[in-house]
DNA sequence: TATTAATTAAGAATCATTTTCCTTTTGATG
DNA sequence: CATCAAAAGGAAAATGATTCTTAATTAATA
């Protein structure tokens, strides 16, 4: 007998663990179809938009609306346990990786979205809280441009 | 006899014409409701919204429409005579003044904008561009917090 | 099993922005 | 100055992502 859906990684793994703990710890359900939006959101390195979360789900509880993918977007923003990268005109994308802030590479050909670590992110928002007298609670850093394979076809 | 409006300040002077050059020379007219939302954007270090643009405008010409806005913003936009900061959530503000992209502190509370001088800041442009492999265009960042007065307050 | 609160589905509503379509204005030309 | 074509403006409808509302369903637990 094998398996019918590969195994998630390890990592992967730890991540559904962490976001249920969360839930738990905040007396929140785990429904079924929260799971599920829990498991893409831990499984892709996308940075899915909603219509992409939604479109699994439905896969495995073709009766879901979007509405509840929204729901539960909000409730783990709300915990924290995802990130929200807020477009102005292509619509959010998530991150459930990786949840606290960090920069991006955004292309706008096909909105392939990078996130390689980058040093003094947190020293150029102490310096903004400084020269701005703002206190910083978070940032969203994007760059956007072409990505490798865009720019090959382009 | 008194002036009516205040004149002004010569910064804001020299925007206005580097902004009515770039539309002559793009071949595009100079109507008087363009002229009110550039001598706005030029005058104003808000970061107003559309609707702020908007008000604005309609004190001198009663008739005009949020479309026109829109246009107008759109149009100086291609030409990169104003810089939009697209925001998920709140609707975008525009910069004017400073129509390249540089990074500002937003306050969650009051939605002031400030835009110190930040150093560093394309060095981390181009580790951006090293790391991922994308070709980076422009860039969007983003501080959020709160400002001095809605420290004070809260 | 009964009680209660949480969650869901489906569709309506919202809100910023864009589009459509018609009218007005503009600038060139005679 | 009169005429005309093109550009721009105005009003309202359309759009699209997101949020809200309501009623039905489900889960927790007494
Ligand atoms: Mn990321
Ligand atoms: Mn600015
Ligand atoms: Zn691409
Ligand atoms: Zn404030």
């Amino acid at each position: 007998m094998t398996r019918r859906q590969p195994a998630p990684p390890e990592q992967s793994q730890r991540r559904i663990e962490e976001m249920t703990e969360a839930l738990r710890q905040a007396g929140q359900r785990i429904t079924p179809q929260r799971l599920a939006v829990l498991k893409i959101l831990a499984g892709s390195s996308e940075h899915p938009s909603v219509e992409r979360i939604y479109e699994q789900v439905v896969r495995e509880f073709p009766t879901t609306s979007l509405a509840t993918v929204y729901k539960t977007l909000t409730l783990l923003k709300s915990l924290d346990q995802v990130l929200e990268l807020g477009f102005a005109h292509w619509g959010s994308r998530y991150d459930g990786k990786t949840p606290h802030p960090h920069p991006h590479a955004v292309c706008l050909i096909c909105g392939a979205i990078a996130d390689p670590e980058l040093p003094h992110v947190e020293e150029m928002a102490q310096e903004m809280a400084r020269r701005s007298g703002y206190r910083i609670d978070r940032h969203q850093l994007d760059f956007f441009g072409l990505c490798p394979d865009c720019r090959k076809k382009a």
